[in-house]
DNA sequence: ACCTGTCGAGTAATCGTTTTCTCAGACGCT
DNA sequence: AGCGTCTGAGAAAACGATTACTCGACAGGT
């Protein structure tokens, strides 16, 4: 593979010219400039990568790590980062821990050995992982959920004004008995999503019981098991706020099974829009939570934390929007 | 951030012994490797990536350049990527070429400069894109779809087949007019499904016409338009093959647009399980292709070229299988 | 006692860039 | 003419790891 001394060589310069000339940096010759880019062409020269990063002590990739490669919430936000990252000629490497802290560790450690300018991602929850992050001062921003016990930069839902809201939503037609299925304690955004649905409650001053709510791990099974439980019991609810969009599946299905209608029967409210919501019957009403503009914000972020190391950490959090549809329209009779 | 010789002068001994207790090759004291591994955990040493690649000349890193993130079968062949490389070592980058040629031919230019120990990729289309990787003899693997005219280890799915036994299938159910909506030209799985769509009425001796056949981007919207299409015609179909989900999801669109009920009215089969078929009224019936040991299948074949740079260029083609719902259950009247 | 082979550890070369130094020559000003 | 100043290009020093080579010490066979 042709290195950079077989180009200088061969347009007859040193390879400090030829480094010059190729990265348009210092004033070149234009003369030898053009040798220099016709060398290279013939040559199909590429430059060696590990050899650059380790001489600039840098590299132009920022590191995507997101905890569910299959949820279309977290592959828009990579789409968002991508996106920007790309107009400024960062690469994007995207890495998938699969909600297990263990990959996630493994994945910062592979980031810190690359010596990528910066790390973006939804941490799983022990927060201690991303400790070797702060430790070299890597840039870093986190998504979805913010660090519990540390501080960075980080972009965040409106997660639980939008759980109150939906909740609210399927109050204000007439479902009375509303339980919600959410995610696993310990993740902010399921216990953010929580916390949201029992003040809505609260301030109606409607029934609230545990009884009502159940909690899982973030998939279809879980919710689908979970549902079936909620209705295995005396008073079983007359509505649901479900967490995300994996979960919705699981609890249609779990309605299907029940034979009991969506909005009809059970109010159902879910987080996330997906290209399906509105083909069910009755359509789904669900949260769109503003994921590709997530993306966006978090890689501008990252870049403007790279260029300056010790601005003081921020919050940006973006609204999500309740899209009404007929798995909530009232229950009948 | 410490280097390998603070960690060998905080251990009293030199950089080759520290790198050789580091990585537990050749044979070094048990007294000295262990000064050398408490030093390294004590400085919190991590070795530096790019200055390891660049001495020996490989990264142990995979790149996956796939076609769409958004399209749930390429992130299951991503999963199954990643778990068979995972296993061995190899870390994996994922990019997103996003059906874009020109988008391809980069991410290709930074997996050479970055020199990756092999690329797996589903090319656009265009296989001039993939000359460098081919003129460097860097291992590689394509997925889903070959090369027109050059050749690789390529893990295929028997699509022409399953478009064959789909279309038969919707046959069986009575269906009369049978449509196909299928991808862009050139692209050779729409192409396949298409010809196995073809083979399958002709063996039939069914009517065939030009005019029952859309073609346009793997999208909902395309599909959408194309299926209202086809039933702005005299002789609309009155069932169709489908060529992937995010196209299925604007044929559904488009019949509950034109009050027509999937099944009863117009047979649906579409390409690729997704989880909300089962649950859509009706169920909608899909080709299942195995996509999660696509990737596994991938990846085992580029570890293996990895070793064994001259091997013949072999391939792989995995069976589909057709999950009959209530989408092709038959018309009614 | 001497030679040979083995083992373990240090010295230094190497990977391919970028970048600092250095220096020669041209230019302009007094 | 003499003296800075400036420009542009080459020589060489990094960057941080791995590894070929070297060398001393020690064991064992003759």
């Amino acid at each position: 593979m042709a290195t950079i001394s077989d180009v200088a060589r061969m347009a007859g310069v040193s390879t400090a010219t030829a480094s010059r000339a190729l990265n348009g940096k210092s004033t070149v010759d234009p003369e030898l400039a053009a040798r220099v880019m016709t060398a290279a062409r013939q040559l199909s020269y590429q430059p060696n990568g590990p050899a650059r990063n380790l001489r600039r002590q840098e590299a132009a990739v920022l590191a995507l790590i997101i905890s569910d490669v299959e949820n279309p919430f977290f592959t828009s936000i990579a789409r968002g980062v991508e996106d920007v990252a790309h107009e400024v000629g960062y690469s994007v490497v995207l890495c998938n821990s699969d909600e297990n802290a263990e990959k996630e560790r493994r994945y910062i450690d592979v980031a810190i050995q690359e010596r990528v300018a910066g790390v973006i991602l939804s941490p799983t929850g022990e927060s201690t992982t991303v400790d070797p992050l702060l430790a070299r001062g890597t840039p870093m921003v986190t998504v979805d959920r913010p660090l519990t016990d540390r501080t960075s930069d980080t972009v965040l839902v409106a997660t639980l004004e939008s759980a109150r809201e939906a909740t609210a939503h399927l109050m204000a037609h007439g479902y009375r008995r509303i339980g919600c299925i959410t995610g696993p304690s310990g993740v902010r955004t399921a216990d953010d999503r929580l916390a949201g649905y029992r003040e809505a409650l609260r301030a109606a001053k409607h029934p609230s019981s545990a009884r009502l709510v159940r909690r899982t791990e973030y998939r279809e099974a879980g919710a689908r098991r979970a549902m079936l439980d909620l209705f295995d019991q005396a008073e079983p609810p007359d509505a649901v706020l479900v967490a995300n969009s994996a979960m919705a599946v699981g609890v249609l299905a779990a309605l299907k099974e029940l034979g009991l209608r969506p909005g009809a029967d059970v109010g159902v409210v879910a987080f996330d829009e997906t290209p399906w919501a509105a083909l069910v019957d009755p359509p789904l009403s669900v949260v769109a939570q503003p994921a590709y503009e997530v993306g966006q914000a978090a890689a501008r972020l990252l870049l403007s934390r790279i260029e300056d190391t010790d601005r003081a950490p921020t919050t940006t959090v973006l609204g999500a929007r309740l899209i009404a549809r007929g798995s909530s329209a009232g229950p009948v009779g």
